[in-house]
DNA sequence: GCCATTCGTTAACCTGGGTTAATAAATCTA
DNA sequence: TAGATTTATTAACCCAGGTTAACGAATGGC
């Protein structure tokens, strides 16, 4: 299990075998069952996780108590609410497990450790960090400059694999229509 | 000059003399007049700013060709494409100059040797990223949450210093709506 | 397999932003 | 200062998405 993180840690930077044993003893294997939380809104965000196996919804609830789903993460990623992590900072959004997932996590401070004392500690810290920030400033370039049927559009190609596993309710509301204006452009889309 | 940048530098890490002296080496100083543009869509962006004087805006082209304002920076801000910077990619936003302005850059290769050299290279990047990051996602709630009135009211409040040196279309344009729209908006809210 | 619940679509009506164009105000420039 | 240009507002009309509610379809639990 943590193999895998260590395959997908050794993608970024390169690991001793003192370094990979340290990844065995301290990331800790959580289960969720679909429904459960990873983390709830309000809460700091005190660990960061890699998923193994299963699905996340990032949820965020507007003042009028809508939820929102403004993002998702699958096996083999990284999850965690980075805002509320780094700072320490109450969570905006929540992590909702939408399948039963299982997540190996890092407390901030063991990860910090990673910081300091890995030879290429920091600068994985500032590459996942970079991949993230890339990640965000595309979605808000999207959200400027695409129509909903078009950041649909872009779900249905990026998130393929992920769209069978998704109901449509939790696209809608990524892509940041409602369910019914979702119908209509479906609709349009179908001739 | 480069003193004011040593001075932002050392609020995120340590530096030692060698370094600080270093850094005084390596930033060239630039300036522009205002209208020239700091970065070209389609650019790769090679040099990281930081600003000295003045102001930029990112200018995101639609496909119908129309340009959207999507973010400031001013002095006492870095200033950057860093997904461009980054992967060497071709920019999507460009970075113009709507003041006079004067820019202190470091190149790709430069930044890497900070990175690489200064004793907390790696954290500042690190940092730095975090940052960017935080604010990337903080937006994206925003285009997610909030209606456009609320956005224009943020806007006015946190960029309150920034209003008297804009012109209307840039901030409506910030904001997510056309002109027209920001006028509706602020004749709703002058009651 | 049956019932209850959840989910997706559709219809009718409403609303707020887009579009276009005209006008007024502010800014530049010579 | 006058004239040209740019910028901001307003009006009229259009349209896509929101809202509400109804109705099937799919799903889940027992």
């Amino acid at each position: 299990m943590h193999e895998l993180l260590i395959t997908q840690m050794s993608y970024l930077i390169r690991l001793s075998e003192e370094e990979k044993e340290w990844i065995r003893q301290v990331f800790a294997i959580k289960t969720y069952e679909k429904g459960e939380y990873f983390l709830r809104e309000g809460q700091v965000c005190r660990e960061a996780g890699f998923i193994v196996e299963g699905m996340v919804r990032y949820v965020l609830t507007r003042d009028d108590g809508e939820e929102l789903t403004v993002d998702f993460n699958k096996e083999m990623e990284y999850t965690c609410n980075y805002a509320s992590f780094l700072d320490k900072s109450p969570s905006e959004t929540a992590i909702q497990c939408i399948e039963p997932t299982t997540i190996i996590v890092i407390s901030y401070d063991d990860l910090q450790e990673i910081y300091a004392r890995f030879a290429e500690g920091q600068k994985f810290g500032r590459l996942i960090c970079e991949f993230l920030y890339v990640q965000a400033i595309k979605k808000v370039q999207s959200l400027y400059t695409n129509e909903p049927e078009k950041r649909y559009l872009q779900f249905m190609d990026v998130y393929s694999t992920l769209v069978p596993r998704l109901p449509q309710y939790y696209i809608s509301s990524y892509v940041g229509v409602k369910p019914p204006s979702l119908s209509r452009i479906r609709k349009r889309l179908a001739k």
